[in-house]
DNA sequence: GTACGTGCAAAATGTTTGCATCATT
DNA sequence: AATGATGCAAACATTTTGCACGTAC
């Protein structure tokens, strides 16, 4: 029967456990500046004294999570170079704020609500009607 | 005198006006999908019975409207391959709709301005005074 | 005439993949 | 035991850049 660990929440999502995944998910959770796939290689490997993980794996570890609901990606904001998915362990619907350096990080939870929570369900429900289609998120951007 | 022509737009941004960028620039109003560099430098030279338009003058190009605020950067939503950069003539806040092949098509005018203007003025002054930032901008998505 | 734009090919960057090995279930 | 994950290196795709030439102002 499922407990709290991140073992768990893997295996409830069909995924297997592996010390990679458990270190990754983790750095990605504790993060608070959603990581490029770069830092977080970077970070668990600096916190890991053990053998460290490929790049590729955390690739592929993050694409799998993504997959999986377990993860959300964040397209780039910023142009050029420095142009890097990130990652968000967080994938529930919530306002990002954009910062003038293409970083990325959470509104406050409490204006966050308030910012979904200004748009009425009737409009969009009216706005899946006009598409066609069903509205499965909504994200909100306050750029710099 | 400025009037209404590309060529007084660009003038007026500070931009020099050339045959490829009077092509692009119009390219890129005329689509309604937010095209890549690579759709726009297909389209352009499929249109242009002339001598056709490099890939890295799109790019130059595109970067160029962008920095002087005559297009918008749209970061691509989907992941894995097809995940380039997308562009839009219309530096507004305006509301996407993403679906799920990862195309980008704009909410209708009239919904748009609906969402948008659901958020109250006052939360976004708030939200500026919390982070001591000015909002630029407001992006929100409908993500299939 | 000068400053800037164009275009080519090459480089840089971020991401994916083939395949042999290894770990989890 | 079987299925799936890891890791390396190589492939891939998109975007940027150096430089010679051409064009707008």
């Amino acid at each position: 029967m499922p407990d709290g660990t991140v073992r768990d929440l893997l295996a409830r999502h069909g995924l297997r456990c592996t010390t990679q995944r458990e270190a990754i998910y983790g750095a990605l959770m504790a993060s608070k500046i959603h990581p490029t796939a770069e830092e977080l290689h970077a970070g668990v490997n600096l916190a890991a004294g053990e053998s460290p993980i490929s790049l590729a794996t955390v690739y592929n570890t993050l694409d799998a999570f993504t997959a999986h609901g377990l993860a959300r990606r964040i397209a780039p904001t910023c142009a050029g170079s420095a142009a890097a998915f990130r990652f968000d362990a967080d994938t529930s619907s919530h306002a990002h704020v954009v910062m003038a350096d293409g970083s990325i990080r959470d509104l406050p939870d409490d204006l966050s609500e308030r910012v979904m929570g200004s748009i009425p369900r009737t409009l969009v429900e009216e706005i899946e009607r006009r598409l066609g289609a069903k509205v499965g998120r909504i994200g909100v951007e306050f750029v710099e």
